[in-house]
RNA sequence: CGGGGCGUAGCGCAGCCUGGCUAGCGCACCUGCCUUGGGAGCAGGGGGUCGGAGGUUCGAAUCCUCUCGCCCCGACCA
């Protein structure tokens, strides 16, 4: 391909409203360009990316024996109805009718359609397993799109759907999509890890997502480094320090006007971990009272996922309920349901009197109050591994796949059945399993990249090669690269040749931006001895090789690299 | 949805507070000359409803009101 051809508008400048790193670098470098919030084109070099990147996704998909499919992106509400998912997302979905006033909505993922196709077709056990596929827009009306291709309201994504007769194949092929994962994201160049998450309201009860570490990333997850143990801070256990039992008496002490646990901290000089936090929660059964040590965060999704969707209460709330205002709550003499962190169930502390300006130091757990314990506190740095105890650190991460064991929380509701060998009729077991090749290719990016522009991953770069003639009026120098671009097309080589009659500089800073993986450059000087350079875009390595081997030398470089 | 910021040429910005001459600068773009190993130089040139609407004023990029868009932080994220 050549460059003089090729719509590539790289940018001198990068535009104001790109902050993160892979956004800047894929417009400047001519690779998206922005439509709308959340919306975003591919330009002929970031559309090559995302193929090579589909091209690993299909090869490994087929590996493991799934099927490509193409799915419509405009559903029928009906079937969104049947799963309750139409009433349960909210803004997120993109709704509209048709001509005749049906309820339509743009597809955000497929379970729905992908599983009434196989209600439709699949009627006997002989007919599974099936795992189908597609690589489909998505479309989400995301609250807030940001950091360019990361987060968008229309996406492409790869996204297959298992179908099994029980749970033992469902484990199969969870295993087989996570074997799979594995090595996309490997043979895509990325440092990932694969983490325990939350499944979510994709039902069902295992999950796990592969993460890209990056500053870019919008999640978190924790590490033990000596055991291994790896989860979203969305579910990661943790054991908060542990702290002596100094085992007070219990007594009244006055904190006037000390309200949080860094006034009454100070006030009294002892660490925050001797306090516990009491917080009062309104959810659908009511207030609940919830308890965790002074250091630590409550985690609201952690609640969440134990007494439902609740908010904080009012501060009339607070005085209603448990006659103290808030700042001087205990946990003692109340009759409400008390949930507590379970480190809390050891050692002596000090919490609000239910009295305003006093504060109790000596509480004990079980003798002076009783709650259910669970984990209810933000896993971070500093804590332990619940496994092995060792320190756990904490990463930022790009989520660039899923995959969730589903169940047969779809197949029953939209009557996905089929006949058992015995003849009797029984729900498909499912498993869904997504990758989005734009945040490979963005994760890619933040991952690979140094201050003159992008370094791509040699298997998703746009092209493997990239020839640089300094001047494109001396005959010598266009002999030379015409005979390399056929000599390594030949062999099956991308090449892409930077013909425009631009100045040295322009082209090499061009290079650099784009990123290609080897340089090949064609110069006069080089060329009266009979020789052309060969460039590592990353090390800046450059080897120089005579004309006549330098087809098999650029070859043999690209793939050492 | 809450908080903050920004909309002036393709990109990056100045001008706005304190209203006033033809709206300016760098890069990019076009023409010519020159130049060719890390974003050259000289000369000439094109491109703007100052996001939009309404208002105040003799006069608005500038002041006021409304509105739209984009970015960042947070909430949310199937």
């Amino acid at each position: 391909m050549r460059f003089s051809k090729m719509f590539i508008p790289t940018m001198r400048e990068v535009p104001s409203e790109a902050e993160a790193i892979s956004h800047k670098l894929m417009l400047r470098a001519g690779y998206v360009r922005q439509l709308a919030a959340g919306l975003y084109i591919f330009l002929p070099l970031g559309w090559r990316v995302l193929n090579r990147i589909n091209k690993i996704l299909k090869e490994e998909m087929e590996a493991i024996g799934a099927q490509e499919i193409s799915m419509p992106i405009l559903h029928p509400a009906e079937i969104w109805q049947k799963t309750g998912r139409w009433y349960e997302i909210k803004d997120e979905m993109f709704r509209l009718k048709d001509r005749t006033d049906r309820d339509m909505c743009l597809g955000m993922t497929h379970e729905e359609i992908m599983t009434w196709l196989a209600s439709k077709e699949i009627r006997s056990y002989r007919q599974l397993p099936q795992i189908w596929y597609q690589i489909q827009t998505k479309l989400r009306d995301e609250a807030r799109p940001k950091s360019g291709v990361l987060r968008t309201r229309e996406f492409i994504m790869k996204d297959s759907y298992s179908f099994d007769t029980d749970e033992d194949g469902l484990e199969k092929n969870y295993k087989s999509h996570a074997y799979a994962y594995h090595k996309i994201f490997k043979r895509c160049g990325l440092k990932f890890y694969q983490v325990e998450s939350d499944p979510g309201m994709m039902g069902g009860a295992t999950a796990h997502e592969f993460m890209a570490p990056s500053p870019a990333g919008e999640d978190e997850i924790i590490l033990c480094d000596k055991c291994g143990y790896t989860a979203n801070v969305e579910v990661a256990h943790s054991v908060s320090p542990a702290i002596k039992d100094l085992k007070w008496n219990y007594e009244e002490v006055y904190t006037p006007q000390k309200k949080t646990v860094k006034e009454v901290s100070e006030f009294l000089s002892i660490e925050p971990a001797y306090f516990i936090k009491s917080l009062l929660f309104m959810a659908a059964e009511g207030p609940v009272l919830v308890l965790i040590r002074g250091d630590q965060e409550l985690h609201e999704k952690k609640l969440a996922r134990i007494i439902g969707q609740f908010r904080t209460a009012l501060r009339e709330e607070v005085m209603s309920t448990l006659g103290v205002e808030a700042g001087f709550i205990g946990p003692m003499g109340h009759k409400l349901r008390i949930l507590a962190d379970s480190i809390l169930r050891e050692g002596t502390y000090i919490t609000g009197a239910n009295k305003a300006d006093y504060h109790i130091k000596g509480i004990k757990p079980h003798v002076h109050f009783e709650a259910e314990w669970h984990d209810l506190h933000i896993a971070k740095e500093g804590d332990h591994c619940y496994r092995c105890n060792t320190l756990i650190r904490a990463e930022k991460v790009i989520e660039i796949g899923n995959i969730f064991k589903l169940g047969i929380k779809y197949s029953v509701p939209l009557n996905a059945v089929f006949l058992d060998r015995n003849g009797q009729e029984k729900p498909m077991v499912m498993g869904s399993y997504g990758i989005g090749p734009s945040r490979i290719a963005a994760a890619a990016v933040e991952q690979n990249y140094d201050k003159d522009g992008i370094i791509w991953p040699k298997s998703i770069a746009p092209f493997d090669i990239e020839i640089i003639p300094i001047n494109i009026n001396d005959n010598k120098t266009l002999e030379v690269m015409e005979v390399l671009y056929e000599g390594l097309t030949k062999n099956s080589m991308d090449v892409l040749i930077d013909d425009r009659d631009e100045r040295p500089g322009i082209k090499f800073k061009d290079a650099d931006l784009i990123g290609i993986p080897v340089h090949i450059v064609i110069g006069e000087k080089n060329l009266k001895d009979n020789q052309i350079e060969i460039k590592n875009r990353r090390t800046k390595e450059i080897r120089k090789v005579s004309i006549e081997n330098a087809v098999s030398e650029a070859i043999a470089f690209f793939q050492e690299i």
